[in-house]
DNA sequence: TCAAACGGCTTTTTT
DNA sequence: AGCCGTTTGA
């Protein structure tokens, strides 16, 4: 289906699989050996056949993982060993569970179709609470918060302790709580030193917000793992019950998975002990959101006697990428080792590419994009893997002035649009009268004149009396306590609010929803907008309308979109993907091109800093699944001149260039480094070097000489942590207003402001520019 | 009630 | 430098 049209999108393609394993799976109902098995290399097939007991599957990239675990399902389907009710297959994200779906049709056919068990953590987890919700508190109907409704309520809550919410922001909070919950530390489980963060509060906020989380009836996301635990740990036969209904249990990702996920699947495990886990220590790259690859590299202990089997051969790249890909990884400790290895042809080296500045590496990269296209390559095959999304933007433009169609994978997404929530609130309003976020959301959207001491005085009263804010406005408009406007203007919501309620079962619910959106006013106000924005939020709301009508109701449509943030959207011609190295895992392209390899940007220099040598091995781990992302070209480029926050500054390429093997790189410079600017560019970029030395090595080796002496000069714990060069003159500038100075990028030109060592200078060829005082020499002299 | 002015932040992202 | 949210002032 949609998947054909976007095979970027389509996990590995595992091994030479012939078509039609369908066909053949279907015809081979009878006798053994089953088809499916056929193609499958040993280690796959004892990965499939190995049902029982706990296994280990350590699947490299592009070893077939996703093929294993499907044909895993297909083969307990079609032993008869499980029923699909009975198997509960688990993934992180909707679109790996969507494709799993998928794949397992290919293989079994409709019996898939009775797969209710397939599914993300957080879907599964909701299913499951739903049928026990009032054994931890909630209603069968309670709500699902994300993640701006989450901060909303914090806010509030952080407000109600009479806490600075400018010097305390909800976000950082959020930060804490979610952090907590993905540990599955509830509120009393805080361990001391850390109850104190957040205005010496944070155990007691956290408590609050649970509270009112369950006066609203409702559950952040790390609440569905919590809660789901809290069930089975205090209702043994509920456990027991799941115990006997998932005979066997799969889980994709689990590198990726987090202490609160790693128990709630040790509790199900418990029971039947058939538990497969398939992942990549090397690719596990969510650390920094709770993700504890320690879960993989101890799944031995965990589960004595686990068989653990390791995809090595890889289906996907050729030699000189996965050998690249192995020996950078290769630099990691603390891993379990694999060794990939492939059949496949040499194939090309990887490039390495050095450009003077960013804008130059995208125009090369648009360039050979191009260039490849001329050639017959389709741009469906090609992928620009950034570090950062800032990087995004200067492709963009790039792309726009070429005219190449091209995509943005991970960007905004459609559920998360203002107009979307807005809309979404007003249903969740009718849907679910005791959602007080949803409705302090919309209440005064489109102005009603319920500004913020309407709100007020109904937060008063809701809280005084422990009522929903509906609940307490009714009460409140038959008092004296409103001025006529205000509770007028009250008056009309909530009796509208009643007139949708009572049509919720007599109507279509997409009729309703119309309806809604119309007698709002919701849609006029965005008539009534004359912002260049409106008419696309017009045609969101059509969009949203439209695609409730695959729901059978308004309540099934807000399951829906609490859970799955993510929509199919529609593809058409090829274009260039352009996406984050983290939204690039799972898939495989044939061209990838890897921009920005230097240092402080790649490796992150926040995560250096905040994670010390853990965060420089998942940022290494990140490089390696941006590099076997290709199956036959991979191109990976720096720049030595970077914009950083407005301030061109100058770079240093990555330590994981010069981790590559010689032996599978070829190193290539721009024209424009050499030529524009002027004789063997690297004389003029070395004056730039802040330590005055010159280098004659290549560019991508004289780098780490560079780093070698800054650790040297620094010495100390900062060892492993790269840094731009950029080296800043302290305080007091040594440059004055008026001088003269010569500068890297931009020449000649004067002085005009000095903010500390930010300057501003007026350049002869191109104008003011804001840089840093260590990138500027005075006029004629060397420093 | 609304728009201009100010100030703080700025990696990665899913559910 | 830009973006967002909040404050401030008319």
């Amino acid at each position: 289906m949609a998947d054909h049209n976007r095979p970027a999108l389509s996990a590995s393609a595992a091994s030479p699989a012939p078509g039609g394993i369908a066909a053949r799976a279907r015809a081979a109902s009878a006798p053994p050996p089953p088809s499916y098995l056929d193609g499958l290399n040993p280690e796959q097939r004892r990965a499939v056949e190995t049902t029982e007991g706990p296994v280990l599957v350590l699947a490299g990239a592009g070893t077939g993982k996703t093929r294993v675990l499907t044909t895993r399902i297909a083969h307990i389907l079609a032993t008869g060993r499980a029923w699909p009710s009975q198997v509960l297959a688990v993934t992180f994200t909707n679109k790996a569970a969507r494709e799993m779906r998928h794949r397992i049709g290919d293989l079994v056919g409709d019996s898939v179709e009775g797969m209710p068990w397939l599914g993300t953590f957080h879907s599964i987890c909701v299913k499951i609470l739903r049928r026990h919700a009032e054994l931890v508190g909630l209603k069968r109907d309670f709500t699902i918060l994300d993640t701006d409704d989450q901060i909303r309520l914090m806010k509030q809550v952080i407000q109600a302790a009479d806490i600075d919410d400018k010097r305390w922001p909800a976000r950082q909070l959020a930060a804490f709580i979610d952090g907590w919950k993905n540990k599955a530390l509830t509120p009393d489980k805080v361990p001391s030193g850390e109850a104190y963060a957040f205005a010496g509060q944070g155990d007691q906020l956290y408590r609050a917000y649970q509270e009112r989380l369950k006066i609203l009836n409702a559950a952040d996301f790390g609440d569905l793992m919590l809660e789901t635990i809290r069930l089975f740990r205090e209702n043994p036969g509920v456990l027991e019950e799941y115990h006997g209904r998932f005979r066997y249990i799969l889980v994709d990702e689990y590198q990726d998975t987090n202490v609160a996920q790693y128990l709630w699947l040790r509790l199900l495990a418990q029971g039947p002990r058939n538990i497969c886990c398939v992942g990549d220590d090397d690719q596990s790259i969510y650390g920094w959101r709770g993700a504890e690859v320690d879960n993989i590299l101890r799944f031995e202990t965990d589960f004595p006697g686990a068989a653990v089997i390791r995809l090595e051969r890889n289906y996907r790249s050729t030699s000189h990428i996965l050998q690249a890909a192995s020996h950078l990884i290769a630099h990691n400790e603390g891993r379990l080792g694999k060794t990939l290895h492939t059949d496949g042809e040499d194939g090309e080296k990887v490039g390495v590419t050095c450009s003077w500045d960013s804008e130059t590496e995208a125009r090369v990269i648009g360039e050979e994009i191009e260039r490849l296209q001329r050639r017959g390559e389709s741009l469906d095959e090609m992928a620009i893997l950034v570090r950062a999304s800032f990087q995004m933007r200067e492709f963009e433009d790039r792309f726009v002035t070429l005219g190449l169609p091209y995509r943005v994978i991970g960007g905004p997404r459609f559920y998360e649009r203002q107009e979307i929530r807005d809309a979404i609130a007003y249903f969740r309003a009718v849907v679910q009268p005791a959602d007080d976020l949803a409705f302090e959301r919309i209440v005064n959207v489109p102005r009603r004149g319920l500004g913020d001491a309407t709100i007020r005085v109904l937060h008063d009263h809701a809280r005084a009396q422990r009522v929903p804010l509906m609940q307490a406005a009714f009460a409140l408009i038959e008092t004296e306590e409103l001025k006529p406007r205000p509770r007028g203007g009250l008056r009309d919501l909530l009796q509208t609010f009643g007139r949708w309620r009572a049509q919720l079962d007599e109507m279509k619910h997409t009729d309703l929803a119309a309806q809604i959106l119309e007698e709002s006013g919701y849609t006029e106000m965005w008539q009534n907008d004359k912002s260049a924005e409106a008419p696309g939020r017009l045609e969101n709301l059509k969009e949203l309308l439209r695609s409730m009508e695959e729901f059978e109701t308004m309540q099934g449509f807000l399951e829906h979109v609490s859970l799955v943030m993510d929509t199919e959207s529609g593809n058409d011609e090829p274009k260039v993907s352009l996406m984050t190295l983290h939204s690039a895992k799972g898939l495989e392209f044939d061209t990838v091109f890897l921009p920005g390899w230097e240092e402080g940007l790649f490796p992150h220099q926040r995560a250096l800093d905040e994670s010390g040598r853990a965060g420089l091995e998942e940022e290494r781990r990140l490089a390696y699944v941006g590099v076997t992302r290709a199956r036959r070209r991979a191109h990976i480029h720096f720049a030595t001149n970077r914009r950083v926050h407005g301030l061109w500054q100058s770079t240093v390429p990555s330590r994981f260039i010069d981790e590559l093997p010689e032996a599978n790189v070829e190193v290539t410079e721009t024209g424009s480094v050499a030529g524009s600017y002027g004789g063997y560019g690297y004389s003029r970029f070395d004056r730039a070097e802040p330590f005055g030395s010159t280098y004659a090595t290549p560019g991508w080796q004289r780098a780490q000489r560079g780093r070698e002496r800054q650790e040297t000069r620094k010495g100390g714990p900062r060892l492993i942590e790269g840094e731009i060069l950029a080296r800043s003159g302290g305080p007091n500038s040594e440059f004055s207003l008026g001088e003269r100075v010569f500068h890297q990028k931009f020449g000649y030109g004067e002085v005009k402001s000095i903010d500390g060592n930010k300057l501003t200078v007026d350049f002869e060829t191109s104008g003011p520019k804001r840089v840093l005082d260590s990138f500027i020499e005075r006029h004629g002299t060397a420093r």
